[in-house]
Formats: C-alpha cells, structure tokens, sequence
DNA sequence: AGCGCTTTCTCAACCGGTAAAGTCCCAATC
DNA sequence: GATTGGGACTTTACCGGTTGAGAAAGCGCT
C-alpha cells in the first residue's frame, strides 16, 4: 500500500542529470538566455525523466512573482452557496489564471476589516502576488489596506467606493435607470426594488439611482427595500409588497439578483397573483436560473464569466504595471422574457 | 498617493529588535519549549509592534507543514454558476480551514488526467499541504496519483471508487432506495429519474441502485436518463419524459440536483401539468432553491456544509495521521413539500 | 571548588530556488 | 600578438524561515 515516500525530486537532481549547475537549470526554466539549445534540451529531458516541476514555494521565497491570486469572499455562508454570481464569477477569474498557470487562494471572510489583515499577511507571508477585491463598502479598509502593504490588486467596484485602487465595475446607476425606464415604458407607474445588503456599496449606487429615475419619470409609486440577498428575504419582502391593496401595491418589482426573483415569482403564484398580468419581476444578473422558471424571468443580464475574467486580466496588468487599469465593464443589459408586460390597467 | 513601498520586515528585524537571535524567534512562534516566558513575551511585543507574520513561503520551504488545502474540480465552467452545491461545499471546507488559519487552493480543471498533473505539481511545489478529491469516475487516474506522491488526501466518494485513498461519502444506494421507495409508497408505478452526468461514479452507483429498487417493487415503469446536471438539460429530459401519453408516462420523477427539479417544474407548468396532481417531482440536494419554488420541491436532503466540513476534517486527520478515516456522512433524508404526493388514479 | 544537569539561547547549516557577479574559451579586431 | 567582446556556464550570495548541535549560565550536590 505505502509506496515509496516519494524523495523529492530538487533541481540539484536535475542539474546532476543534465550535467549542469543548478544556475543552468534555472535559467533554462524561466526561459532566459545564456544557453545553447543543446544544454536546453538536455535540461528539459532531464526534468521530464526526473518529473520535475520547480517548486513555487523557492520559487517566490527567492524573490520572482508568486503565481497564485487571492480572494476573499464576505458574505454568510449560507448565502453562497445559491449566489450563483459567485461561482461564475470564480470561474471567469480561473479561466483566465489557468491561461498563465496560477491558481486562486480562496478565503471566506466574516467582515472587511477581517480580509485586510488577511491580505496584509498573505502579502508578507508572501502566498499571493496580488488580490481580487470584491464587495466594497463606504470607507472599505481594504483601501487603505492594499495600498500601505503596496499590495497589486484590483477593485471590483465604483471608483466612488475604491479609493484610488485600479478598479474594474459595473455602471449600476445607468443599469437601474435603465431598468425602471424600461418598466416605466411598459405603464408601470409604481414600482419597488427589492435590494441587496444595504451596507455594500453598490447598493448604495442603485439605491441613489432608483430614487432619481422615479423622480425624473415622476412615478406614483416607488419602494425600495434591502435585504440580505438570500430567497427567503427576496420571498418576504414580495409578500410585503404586494399584499397591499391592489390599486396601493407595486405592479413591477425589480430585483438585485435572480434567486431572489425566482423567490418573488413563487410568491406570487402562492398569492394568486399572475405574472406578467397582475405584477411584472425583473431580475438581476440573470444566471441559468432566469431560463428555468415558468414564466421565464425577465432581467438585466450580465456576464459575469466575463466580468471575472477582466477582473483577472487586470490584476495582471496591475501587476506587470502594464495593461488596461481602471475601467467599466459592458452595463448590464435588459433581457426580457416572460416576467415583464404592461400592467392590467 | 505611494506610501512608503513597504519595506518587508522579516524575522531578523523582530529578533533584533527583541534582542535575540532568529532562532529564539521562531521557537516563540511555533510555541515550542526552549524559551522563558520573559523572552517569549519580549518576542511577541517586537512582532506586534513591526507588524510582522511569519512568511508562509518560507516556513513550508524549510520544511514544515504547509497550511494550504487545494481543491480541483472538474466541470465545465457554465455549470458551477448554478449549481448550489460546490459554493456549499466549499463554505463547509472554509469553515474549517478557518478555524487552523488554512486556505484554500482553488483549481478549475477539465479532466481528471489535468487534475491529476496538477496534484503532482503542487505537492512538489509545496504549495499544498493536502488536498480535497471530489467527483470520482471509474478507474480515476487520482487514485494513483495520490499514492505515487504520497500526497494526503480525502477523497469525496464511495470507497468503491476511491481505491484505498481515505474517503467520506454519502450512501447514495441507500438514498435512491428511499427515494423510490417512498414514491411507490404514495402509490406511483412509473417512476422515472433524471441523472447526473454518466462518467461520475456516484450515477453509475445511483443508477444502479435505481435499477435494482424497481426490479424488487415491480415497478410498472422505470426510465433513466443522465445529463451532463444542467437545468436546460434537466427541462430537455423531462419535457420527453412528459410528452408520452398520459397511460404511458411517469407519474414521478426524482432528479440528481436540485436545478434539475426547478427546470422540471417549469416544464411541467408550461405543459400545463399540475404538480404535484399529475406529476410528482423529487429534487436532490436540497438548497434553498427548493423552498424558493411554488409548490416547493421535495428533495432528498443533504448538510452539504457539513459534508464539506466533514471532509476537510478529515483531511487534516489524514495529515496528522490521526482521526477518523475513512467514513460515510449521514444518508440523505427525504424532505416532503409540495412537489409529491399520490398519482391521480 | 568541582562536577553534572537543566534551562535558555545562539550558531550555522539547510530548504529549493533566483540572480548578480565571475570564469573560461574562442573568434574578431587593432 | 595582445586586447576586446561575447556566449555559455558556474559560483556564490541571498530569500526568510526551521532545526539540531552546541555554548553559557545558574543551581544543587558532594
């Protein structure tokens, strides 16, 4: 059963093999000059015969870049698991750290404050080259954090919230606005939001942006809420909100992320309610689920896959100090399907 | 707005500052006995007051343990997003790891071949302490890998597939047992299940005992069919189930995860079938999501948190070379809601 | 006083790489 | 023929910790 402990194999084996030096080796693996091709080839059939990879432990104790990005992730726990925003958004991220042969550092945090120190002995224990910061608040310590330990990251979020960090985000403002018009288009003169967690930034931002556009559009009627994101809040705050009297309660209800969307819609049907016919849902971030659901949800659809994968791009250009830096990625588009229509009457 | 490039302190800055050699230090840190209290304390303040946290890199590098637990999975991208149960797994993980300071190594691959490599490269990297093996297959080439490295590891899976790697699993025979057991309690004939993706090992044993608990309870009919977990292909696969004549079709149908169900659901509705009155549907997995439906969704339930939780524990015993080993995690229970009840006639 | 024993620390050698400086050899230039 | 200039490597000094082998100091005992 117990196979051989394993010796591990070091690049002194390799150098042995190969008849070089240690120093060869190294320069033939980071792909500097200095040697023939033949010494090369030499290295290289070594290292495979040897199965030797170099240690990327050594590897960045001795100074060269670490090839793993962090991320922290701050939300209950609970929540994640049917956030599917998270996981697309961690495989965009992958799909492009894959590209260059790093890996993720992953963490679930309980608060900011809690990530910033995490990040400053991620930075000193030297585990990762540089972060993906998500989430941001109003006075966010990560700011502050980041930039003291002159640690590479990007900040997904509104510059508004990210202090002077290189910032990929999404225009929410313009996407809210867009939203409400669009329902506004429709005849709907009373319309709620059902928010995120209040404390995150970019609730703030659509928050503000809701309260504009149902002032400019000089709607009726216009509630927001904010929940913790998770079904069961999206679920009670629906039932709030419609259990008005008919000519009192919204006839739209926009939501910050589809579970709590798909939440709203099973509250309706619970109440007798139609969908489309007496109450409009508009979802947000359309993942899968939207698809899933009878009538079909209509919603802000957004790449999050891709969003990721910017994010991830950016970092690297935060990092080799070339590359893109700060910038919005595409604004959320409406997508409509089966959720929306003009109200009865 | 550049701070000052924060010039790392290390070990020998506390040691100097504490007046003492870097030896003293890193007994102080790992808390092993040599040290007087006076000293250790002296230790303590100098590394409070420099901010310092032993570098990681270089801890593992000289050879002691590494405090990262990597974890590969392997599925398409698109898929993750949506299912639940990953995101959960992972928080369960975390909660773990959380508590010993650990992180954790994510890792998005394409087959088991890539995450095997990836395992090799990591362990000889000593990036990784450990690490987390989920979605077995038949002949998983992981198996090997993990004893040709003598790499720790837990395998998630049933020890039929897992070789003799240490491995926590849910008695998935048992669960589908029950589940087909109770539907045909509730007086159904023709039950039909909607599977996972073939290559994994845990259908081939669902499907198996699928099989075999319609073989003993005589059922009238019993139809199978794996996808690759996706909700569009969960909707594909009952939309045929359901377009048979009503004599013909099943009157059941248990999904493999919970999206399945939702996309089940919503077929059933655009059918216009009523569930549970001419259809019975019994979701896997149990998220929230499940709740979130109208009529909500049975399922076979699942403390997915605790399962992952369960795994890193074991993990870490493997590690240390105590704890438990090897061990199943409690069955799946069967949650009732809305979504079954008796066939019609 | 001399001897052995602890307790408390220091020293120096690694761990497995990187990178700057140094060595050698040979062709080209003056 | 001596000098210069590279190319192809090797040497050596780290990176920031750990670890085992001492060394110095304090103490009880004969």
């Amino acid at each position: 059963m117990t196979s051989t402990p394993s010796p591990r194999v070091t690049i002194k084996d390799v150098a042995a093999r190969a008849g070089v030096s240690k120093g060869a080796v190294s320069l033939a693996f980071n792909h500097k000059p200095g040697l023939s091709e033949a010494t090369r080839d030499r290295i290289f059939a070594a290292a495979r015969e040897l199965g030797w990879a170099p240690s990327l432990t050594a590897r960045s104790l001795a100074g060269a870049r670490v090839d793993v990005v962090g991320l922290a992730i701050c939300r209950p726990a609970q929540m994640l698991g049917l956030e599917p925003f998270y996981m697309e958004f961690i495989s965009g991220v992958e799909s492009v750290l894959t590209e260059r042969s790093c890996s993720l550092l992953l963490r679930l945090v309980r608060s900011p404050e809690e990530e910033a120190g995490l990040l400053d002995s991620w930075w000193k224990g030297r585990q990762i080259g540089g972060s993906i910061l998500v989430d941001f608040r109003a006075d966010d310590p990560r700011v502050a954090a980041a930039e003291r330990l002159g640690l590479p990251v990007v900040a997904v979020g509104h510059p508004s919230l990210t202090g002077g960090l290189t910032s990929v985000w999404t225009d929410d403002a313009t996407a809210v606005t867009e939203a409400v018009r669009y329902l506004a288009a429709l005849g709907h003169r009373r319309i709620a939001r059902v928010g995120g967690a209040a404390a995150l930034g970019h609730t703030g931002i659509r928050t503000a942006a809701f309260d504009e556009a149902a002032r400019v559009l000089e709607l009726a009627g216009a509630w927001q809420v904010t929940t913790d994101y998770s079904g069961e809040a999206g679920a009670r705050a629906t039932r709030s909100l419609l259990t008005a009297a008919p000519v009192d309660r919204p006839t739209a209800i926009v939501y910050d992320n589809d579970v709590m969307a798909v939440a709203g819609l099973s509250v309706a049907a619970e109440m007798g309610l139609s969908v489309p016919g007496d109450v409009s849902l508009l979802a947000w971030d359309d993942s899968q689920l939207c698809r899933l659901t009878h009538p079909t949800l209509s919603a802000m659809s957004h790449d999050v896959h891709g969003f990721g994968a910017d994010a991830a791009r950016t970092l690297f250009g935060v990092i080799t100090g070339e590359g893109p830096g700060s910038h919005p990625v595409p604004t959320p588009v409406l997508t409509p399907r089966g959720s929306t229509a003009p109200p009865k009457m």
